[in-house]
RNA sequence: UGGGGUGUGGCCAAGUGGUUAAGGCAGCGGUUUUUGGUAUCGCCAUUCGAAGGUUCGAAUCCUUCCACCCCAGCCA
C-alpha cells in the first residue's frame, strides 16, 4: 500500500506544477443529483480529493444541477452527506445553476458572434440531420438564421414563450466533423421544469457540455477529472473554453470507471432495483451505494483504502470483491470489539457442573488489544453453541466438538463429550458435557491442550436478527437487463440467532466482530427488545475453503 | 481508413531503451495462535495482444496486424 498516488494523473498535475503552468491546482468532484452515490464515486471523490490534498490543493464539491427533470434536494442531501462520511472537506459547495445567468450571457455572446444559433428542427429531424457515425451531417435549414433571429428567439425560449422542443439554442461548428459531439451539439433546451434551486425561475437549462467546463473555469478549477466516456467531449469542451471569455483554463483528463464484480454501478440501473422494490431502498446494506455500505458495515478509511489500492488508469477494470472485503477486514481487524454470537443455536449442558453456580467471567473485547477493555460473561453450565460447531458423523480433521471428543469453550473451560438428546425426527436437541474445572481460562495448570476452540452465548443471552448479506448478483459481470433472474436469490439470508448481553448493548452503528464468523454492524432496524445485525463482511474460513477442495 | 481510447500473470498495477519484469489481491505450502481468524515466512510471468524491424541491448522506439471498450440524448 503506497501513500503517494502514482499515476498518470498525478504525474501529469506534477508537471503542469513544474512548468509553471499552475502553482496550485483545484479540483471538482461534480455529481448530477438525480441519484445516490455508489463505490465508483467514491473513486472519483477519493482521486479527486486526494489529488488535491496531495499537492496542497482544493477541490470543491459541485452538483451538475442542469437537468431538473431527474433532480431532487433529497439527493442533494444524500450527496453532502456521502461524501462529508467518506471524510473529505469541501473548499466550496457550488451549483452549476448558480452560474445559470452567466452561462446564458456566454450563450448570448456565441450567438452575437455567429457561433451558435436557435434551431427549430425537433429531435427527429436533428438526429437525422445529425448523420451517422460513418456518414457526415447536414446542416439544419435554420443555421444561418441571422443572430438578431435568434438572439431574439433565444430571448423568447428563457421568457417561456415557447413549447418544450419547438426551439433549441445550438452551437455552430461543423456538421461533418468526424466527433458527432462537435456537429452542433446542443447548449440550451427548454424545460418547464420545476428546479430543486432556481424553483421555476428557468424555462432553459443548459446542457452538460455547455455547463461543464464554464463551471470549471468560473470556479477556477485546474484540472478536471471525469471518466473516460467523456474522452470525446473533450474537443468540445476545449471549444468552449477557447471561445468564450471565461476566467479559467481548466483541462479535462479523463480516467476510466470503476467496474466491481457481483456490483451494478449504473444509477439507472441502481434506480431500477429500488423503485421495482428488489431491494429495500439507496440504502439496503447489498447496494453499492456510499450509504448501502455505510448500512453494511464499511467504514470510511476501508472505502479510501481500497480506491488507492485499485489504482487510476485509462484501461478497463473488473475488481474482484475480496480486494473490498480485505480492505474492510484489515480496518477492522485491530478497532472493533469482539464478542460471542450464534447463528444457529444448540443447547450444550455441562452435567458436572455444580448446580445454580454462577461463575462471572472477564473477557477481554479484542485479545491482543487490550485497550478495548473486557466486558463480563457468565457462566452456569448451560450454553449454547452453533450448530456448525458439532458433527456427529465428523469428517477428518474436524477440531471441533464430536463424540468421544473435547473443545474449549473460549475464555471458559475445555469440555468433554458425553452424549446427546435428540427429539421425535432424531434431530439433535441437546448436547450433554462435562468440563475440566483444571482447565479455566488463565489459570489452566492442567497441561491439556485441544484442538479446537469455539464461542459460545450464556443461558442469559439476547435474541438477535442476523441479516447475512452476499453479493446481490450471482454473475460477476451482471448485464442488469432481467433483474429478476440475475439477482442472486441469497443475497440476504435471516438467522434468529443469539449474542451475549454485552453484544446485544451496543450502540448502533458499531461494527463488531462475532468471533469465528464475521464483521456485524448494528443496525437501525434494531429494537430495545431485538438488536439486528447486518453481517458486513465474514471472517476468512480456511475450514470452509479445505472442506470444498475435499 | 468515421472518431476517440485501451492491451503487462486469475483480478488490479508499477515500469518512460540497460541488473534475473515492483507491489497488492486471489491462490498454493509452512510457522505461530485459547478466533481453522490475525500475524509471519516461502512459492506463484524466460515474459509484457501478435508478427516483423531498429539497437550491443526493447514491455519501453518504428511498422503492420489483431482484440476489446466508448460515441449518432433537446442525459450526465
Amino acid at each position: 500500500m503506497s501513500d503517494k498516488p502514482q499515476h498518470f494523473i498525478a504525474d501529469a498535475i506534477q508537471a503542469d506544477l513544474d512548468s509553471g503552468n499552475h502553482d496550485s491546482i483545484v479540483t471538482r468532484f461534480p455529481p448530477e443529483p438525480n441519484g445516490y452515490l455508489h463505490v465508483g464515486h467514491a473513486k472519483s471523490i477519493c482521486l479527486n480529493f486526494g489529488i488535491a490534498q496531495e499537492f496542497g490543493g482544493q477541490t470543491n464539491l459541485r452538483f451538475d444541477d442542469t437537468n431538473p427533470e431527474k433532480e431532487d434536494q433529497e439527493y442533494i442531501d444524500a450527496i453532502r452527506r456521502d461524501v462529508a462520511w467518506l471524510g473529505f472537506e469541501w473548499a466550496k459547495e457550488c451549483y452549476a445553476s448558480d452560474y445559470f445567468e452567466q452561462l446564458y450571457a456566454w450563450a448570448q455572446d456565441l450567438i452575437q458572434r455567429d457561433l451558435a444559433y436557435v434551431d427549430e428542427l425537433d429531435a427527429e429531424q436533428m438526429r437525422a440531420y445529425r448523420g451517422t457515425l460513418k456518414q457526415p451531417g447536414q446542416n439544419s435549414p435554420f443555421r444561418d438564421r441571422p443572430a438578431q433571429e435568434s438572439l431574439d428567439l433565444f430571448a423568447g425560449m428563457r421568457a417561456g414563450d415557447f413549447a418544450e422542443g419547438q426551439y433549441i439554442l445550438r452551437a455552430k461548428i461543423d456538421m461533418a466533423h468526424p466527433n458527432i459531439n462537435m456537429r452542433d451539439p446542443a447548449l440550451y433546451r427548454i424545460r418547464r421544469a420545476h428546479h430543486p434551486r432556481t424553483g421555476d425561475a428557468w424555462n432553459i437549462y443548459p446542457t452538460y457540455d455547455f455547463a461543464h467546463g464554464q463551471s470549471d473555469a468560473i470556479e477556477q478549477i485546474t484540472h478536471s477529472l471525469c471518466t473516460l466516456e467523456f474522452e470525446d467531449h473533450r474537443p468540445l469542451y476545449e471549444w468552449f473554453i477557447d471561445n468564450l471569455p471565461v476566467p479559467g483554463q481548466p483541462r479535462q483528463i479523463e480516467f476510466s470507471r470503476l467496474q466491481l464484480e457481483h456490483c451494478l454501478t449504473s444509477k439507472r440501473k441502481l434506480l431500477a432495483l429500488v423503485t421495482e422494490g428488489h431491494v429495500q431502498g439507496w440504502d439496503d446494506p447489498r447496494m453499492p451505494t456510499i450509504s448501502g455500505m455505510r448500512r453494511r458495515g464499511f467504514t470510511p478509511a476501508s472505502i479510501r483504502d481500497f480506491c488507492s489500492r485499485i489504482g487510476v488508469t485509462k484501461k478497463a477494470n473488473t475488481i474482484e470483491m475480496s480486494l473490498l472485503e480485505t480492505c474492510l477486514r484489515s480496518d477492522l481487524e485491530n478497532t472493533a470489539r469482539r464478542g460471542f454470537a450464534v447463528q444457529d443455536p444448540i443447547k450444550l449442558t455441562i452435567t458436572n457442573w455444580p448446580q445454580g453456580e454462577v461463575l462471572a467471567l472477564d473477557a477481554a473485547w479484542h485479545q491482543r488489544v487490550p485497550e478495548l477493555g473486557t466486558r463480563p460473561l457468565e457462566f452456569d453450565g448451560t450454553v449454547y453453541i452453533d450448530r456448525a460447531d458439532f458433527e456427529e458423523v465428523p469428517p477428518p480433521k474436524y477440531f471441533r466438538l464430536k463424540p468421544g471428543g473435547s473443545v474449549r469453550l473460549k475464555y471458559a473451560f475445555i469440555v468433554d463429550f458425553e452424549s446427546l438428546i435428540k427429539d421425535e425426527q432424531g434431530n439433535i436437541a441437546e448436547i450433554l458435557c462435562t468440563y475440566d474445572p483444571a482447565t479455566r481460562s488463565g489459570q489452566d495448570e492442567s497441561g491439556r491442550k485441544v484442538k479446537g476452540t469455539i464461542q459460545w452465548v450464556p443461558s442469559q443471552s439476547v435474541p438477535a436478527e442476523m441479516r447475512l448479506y452476499d453479493r446481490l448478483f450471482s454473475d460477476p459481470n451482471p448485464v442488469g437487463d432481467d433483474l429478476i433472474n440475475e439477482l442472486n436469490p441469497e443475497s440476504l439470508v435471516l438467522k434468529q440467532g443469539l449474542v451475549e448481553p454485552a453484544l446485544a448493548a451496543v450502540e448502533v452503528g458499531e461494527i463488531v466482530q462475532f468471533e469465528r464468523i464475521g464483521f456485524f454492524r448494528k443496525d437501525e432496524d434494531s429494537s430495545a427488545s431485538e438488536p439486528v445485525f447486518n453481517r458486513a463482511v465474514t471472517l476468512k474460513d480456511g475450514w470452509a475453503k479445505a472442506q470444498k477442495k475435499g
